[in-house]
RNA sequence: GGCUCGGUGGUCAAGCGGUUAAGACACGGCCCUUUCACGGCUGUAACCCGGGUUCGAUUCCCGGUCGAGUCACCA
C-alpha cells in the first residue's frame, strides 16, 4: 500500500518551528518509503483567519524544499485541498448527518449559556465538565421542530458510556484509555462548520492519509478519533506522535511568547537547510549517529523508529554551530551567490575586491548576519588606542610596534606589483632582516589596518584588499598613533 | 483535580539485562598559527528516588516524585 502523509496547516500567519518539524517527517516518513506527501490548508476558524498566512506556508515549503505530491495548486484527485473549499461541497455535513443516522451520533440544541452554566457547577467537584447529553433524549418530534423553527444546533458525537478504547501509536506504543472519560465532542459546529476534530478524520479518510503525523498534544483526543472511524465503519490511520519542541524545561517554543519562526530564524542569518538539519534531530536521530546531512540523505536515512517520546530543547547554541557548518562546507558559487549581495550592500568602497572579502569570511561565519561586524572597518579606519598594539603571545609592546611599522613603510613603498603573495615576501624578509618574531611584524600591521582587536584574514590578507594607498595611509596613522 | 504521556552530563542524544555508559553542541586546557576563527588533541560533567524480579539492573515490574499534555462550538 502506497503511504501517504499529509500537512495540515492552519494558516496563522507564520511557521511555527515545531509545525515545520512535523512536517519535515511527514515529507519524510512519505518519501523514505516512495509514498506522497499531501498539504491540506485547515482554515475552519474563521475567526483566526490572517490575510497572507498562506503564502507564507507555501513559500516555506519551497525553500525548504519539502514538496508537496498534492496540495491547493496540484490536485491528485482528493482535492479541494482547502478546508473551507471542500465546506463547499458540503461533505462534512454529509457525513456527520450519516452518523446521526446510523445512531452514533446526534443533535444538540443546547444554548451557550446552559453549557457554561453546567461547567460551572462541575468546577471545584472531582467531575470533570462532561456534557450532560441533555439533547440525548430529545424525540424525533422535538428534533424536527426545532430545526423547522430554525434553532441553531451542533451534532455531538455519542460516545460509549461503558469500556475502553485503545490504540497503538508508533512512538508511544499502545494507549488505553475509559470510554466513560470521553465527552460527547461536537462535530458540527452551529456555523455549520466542522470542528477540526471531525473534519480531519473525514478528511483523512477521503484523501487516504495512511499515516497521521502530529503533535503529542493530541494524544489524548486520538481516542475519540478511533471511536469516529468506527462508527463510519473506516480504518484508522497509523499514528505518529511527537514530542514537543520547547523553549526551556516549561515552555513549548511558541510564536506568541516571542519565540523564533522560521522565517525569524531565515531572517537572522541561518540557512533554510541548516534550520531544517537541525529540527530533523529535534525528536529524531539516526541509526548511525551522523548530524550533518542534506534533505536526499535523510529520505535515505529516515526511520520512524528513530522517533523520541521526550520533548527536546531548541538549542540555538547548536544550530549556529550547525549553521556555521553550512557555510564552511558550501561550495565557492553557492557561497558567493549568498554572501557577495550582502556585501555589496554593506561595503560603500567599490574598489574593494568584494569577493576576496568574501572568501576571507567563510571559514569564521556563523550566520550570515555576523557580516557587517565583521567588514566594517574595510570603508573606514575605526578609531582605535594604542593599547591594541600590544600582545603578549606575540611579544609584541607599542615601542615595537611602532618601530615595526616604521620599518615596513619604506618596503611597502617599493612593491610595484601589489600582490599578496609579494607582500608576504617582502614582509617575512623584513622580519628576517630585522631579527625579530613574525608576530612582531605582523600583530603591528594586522592592527594597524583593521583598528581591531580581531579581524578576518590576517596583515598580508588585510594589506592585499585594501590596496596600497590604504595600507600605507593606516599604517601611517598607526605611527602617528603610537609616537603621542 | 481526573485522565494520558514522559524523566541518561547544562543542551541534543546513543543505549534495548553484563559497556571503562558512545557521539555532538556548549564550557576549560593544550597544539598549530601573523590576531580571531578554522583545524588537531585533550579535560570537567549524566542514568530522578525507593522497593522488587534477577547471579547481575540505566535497561524489566510496582510505588513515589518531578515535569509536560489534555479535560473548548481552537486547532
Amino acid at each position: 500500500m502506497e503511504i501517504r502523509t499529509r500537512f495540515a496547516p492552519s494558516p496563522t500567519g507564520y511557521m511555527h518551528i515545531g509545525n515545520l518539524r512535523t512536517a519535515l517527517y511527514e515529507y519524510l516518513i512519505a518519501k523514505s518509503q516512495g509514498g506522497k506527501f499531501i498539504l491540506r490548508i485547515e482554515d475552519t476558524d474563521q475567526e483566526r483567519y490572517v490575510e497572507g498566512a498562506v503564502d507564507i506556508i507555501y513559500n516555506t515549503l519551497k525553500i525548504t524544499g519539502l514538496e508537496y505530491d498534492e496540495g491547493p495548486d496540484k490536485d491528485g484527485g482528493c482535492g479541494p485541498y482547502i478546508q473551507s473549499e471542500r465546506m463547499k461541497t458540503g461533505i462534512y455535513m454529509k457525513y456527520a448527518l450519516e452518523l446521526v443516522e446510523k445512531g452514533e451520533a446526534y443533535y444538540c440544541f443546547c444554548t451557550k449559556e446552559r453549557l457554561d452554566s453546567l461547567k460551572e457547577s462541575n468546577a471545584e467537584g472531582d467531575a470533570f465538565a462532561k456534557y450532560d447529553r441533555h439533547c440525548l433524549s430529545l424525540s424525533k418530534e422535538e428534533i424536527d421542530e426545532n430545526l423547522k423553527s430554525g434553532k441553531p444546533f451542533v451534532i455531538r458525537q455519542k460516545m460509549p458510556q461503558e469500556g475502553t478504547t485503545s490504540f497503538t501509536d508508533a512512538v508511544y506504543g499502545t494507549i488505553t484509555v475509559e470510554n466513560s472519560e470521553l465527552d460527547d465532542q461536537i462535530l458540527i459546529k452551529s456555523d455549520g462548520m466542522p470542528t477540526y476534530n471531525f473534519a480531519n478524520v473525514v478528511d483523512d479518510h477521503l484523501m487516504n492519509i495512511t499515516h497521521v503525523v502530529r503533535g503529542s498534544e493530541y494524544l489524548s483526543s486520538t481516542p475519540k478519533y478511533n471511536l469516529l472511524y468506527n462508527a463510519f465503519g473506516w480504518n484508522a490511520p497509523q499514528y505518529v506522535h511527537l514530542p514537543p519542541v520547547m523553549k526551556d524545561a516549561h515552555h513549548k517554543l511558541s510564536k506568541r511568547n516571542g519565540d523564533a519562526s522560521f522565517g525569524d530564524l531565515i531572517d537572522k542569518g541561518y540557512l533554510p537547510e541548516a534550520v531544517i538539519n537541525y529540527i530533523a534531530l529535534l525528536g529524531w536521530s539516526p541509526s548511525d549517529n551522523t548530524e550533518i546531512f542534506t534533505l536526499d540523505e535523510l529520505k535515505e536515512k529516515f526511520n520512524i523508529s528513530g522517533l523520541s517520546k521526550s520533548p527536546a530543547i531548541f538549542d540555538t547554541a547548536k544550530l549556529t554551530w550547525m549553521n556555521g557548518e553550512y557555510i564552511k562546507n558550501m561550495d565557492e558559487e553557492k557561497y558567493l551567490s549568498i554572501v557577495t549581495p550582502r556585501l555589496e550592500n554593506i561595503i560603500k568602497n567599490k574598489n574593494l575586491d568584494i569577493k576576496k572579502i568574501a572568501l576571507l569570511l567563510q571559514k569564521r561565519l556563523e550566520t550570515l548576519n555576523d557580516i557587517p561586524s565583521l567588514v566594517d572597518f574595510f570603508d573606514e579606519l575605526p578609531e582605535y588606542t594604542t593599547d591594541l598594539y600590544v600582545h603578549k603571545k606575540m611579544k609584541t609592546t607599542e615601542e615595537i610596534a611602532l618601530s615595526s611599522l616604521k620599518a615596513c613603510v619604506p618596503v611597502l613603498e617599493g612593491i610595484t606589483d601589489w600582490k599578496e603573495n609579494i607582500i608576504h615576501d617582502k614582509l617575512m624578509n623584513l622580519v628576517t632582516d630585522l631579527g625579530i618574531k613574525n608576530g612582531q611584524l605582523l600583530w603591528p600591521v594586522r592592527t594597524a589596518l583593521s583598528g581591531k582587536p580581531t579581524s578576518p584574514g590576517g596583515a598580508m590578507e588585510l594589506a592585499d584588499i585594501l590596496g596600497k594607498e590604504e595600507t600605507l595611509k593606516r599604517i601611517k596613522k598607526g605611527i602617528e598613533l603610537l609616537e603621542k
